[in-house]
DNA sequence: CGCTTATTGTACCGACTGGTATTTAATTAG
DNA sequence: CTAATTAAATACCAGTCGGTACAATAAGCG
């Protein structure tokens, strides 16, 4: 509607870039301390000013979450719909495993998952980001949860226990994984570790 | 020798309790959020001054060094040695788990392992403090693994797989363990969780 | 009693934080 | 053109941080 994107409204025109902002801010707290990344320090990485970021994102918290928000959107999402198929069972605990322990080498590359990195900040997270957190954490157990029991009725997964205590699992050693490779272990190891954790699922 | 006791040294007699700064430091870091825990706060606990603290231990890095080598004496040690006897395999491991899970529901008690928790908070953590944490770290892997290969030679270790990668693996569940016990997370499904990842190893 | 020695706490430092009041610049509406 | 509207950045706020200069204090020694 309003939405247009050809919009000739009044007053002096935008140049701020909420997804650049957004894609700076996301991989800076990717890759780095997020308890010791200061507003101060986004604003002068995308060469914004402060005010301007708080017009954009009200304060830090939504910043944090609008972050939290497009890292869901962008790399958790796929993963989600993966979970999705009717690809077999194994196939697709398969593919899990390499999205957990996908290795990139590349230098300042960002290791583990941003969403498990910001959980386990204990730092004062708002609580819009923390809610945000939340929310996408339950939405993944759930995930989890049909993929399992899908699984179950297909004959595919005959592990004996609960399909809700199977997705807790599998999102305690995802969890761990991703926790390792952002402490920098070597990523052959955790692969190999999450591996084995996961073999008594088979 | 000149460490008696009873040491009329001469000057202003020192009313600083360095036992007592290192528990109140300990409680408050292993129950409170490191990254948000100053020197200042610190102080105001002890009730001494900031000046004192310095002279005591030097920097922030010196005192979440000393902190942590308390903890490991204190908490740790026991564990470890625990380790060195000759108990069953599943006895000792089912001991581990105990520990690992133990369960202080009073309100405040510290949950998860202080350390853990220390080489999880991205914060700056001073050159000493790492050191110190990797340190001990190195330690408890060497005595997962010599302990597995014990258990290997008297025939109650019996998974296919090396002690090295075994005492990794025992590292990384008792780990992840005490970082949901730490996140707040219900300790029956963490030890449940434990217990399932550790099953591998029977 | 000083003199020396050692420890104390007050009061401060510069740097940085999250957040904002205020002015200036760029555009449309009339 | 002027007025209204919207966004821009400068410059600031109080608070906190880790860390320190320094003077006061309490003891033994002579």
């Amino acid at each position: 509607m309003s939405l247009n994107p050809s919009k000739p409204s009044r007053g002096r025109p935008k140049t701020l870039d909420r997804e650049h902002v957004l894609d700076v801010a996301m991989a800076s707290y990717w890759k780095e301390d997020i308890g010791n990344l200061s507003l101060n320090e986004i604003c002068r990485r995308c060469d914004i000013s402060k005010p301007g970021l708080y017009r954009e994102f009200l304060n830090e918290d939504g910043l944090m979450k609008a972050v939290i928000l497009k890292y869901h959107q962008e790399v958790l999402s796929p993963v989600q719909q993966m979970l999705s198929t009717d690809a077999a069972f194994r196939e697709t605990l398969d593919n899990l495993v390499l999205f957990a322990a996908s290795i990139n080498d590349s230098q300042g590359a960002p290791k583990g998952c941003l969403l498990i990195k910001m959980r386990e900040a204990q730092m004062h997270l708002g609580e819009a980001t923390r809610a945000q957190i939340d929310l996408i954490q339950e939405q993944a157990i759930a995930t989890y949860k049909k993929w399992v029991e899908r699984s179950k009725a297909k004959g595919e997964f005959t592990a004996d226990m609960s399909a809700e205590f199977a997705a807790s699992y599998i999102d305690a050693q995802l969890s761990h994984a991703s926790s390792q490779l952002a402490r920098g272990e070597d990523p052959q190891l955790v692969k190999r570790i999450l591996m084995a954790a996961l073999s008594i699922l088979k």
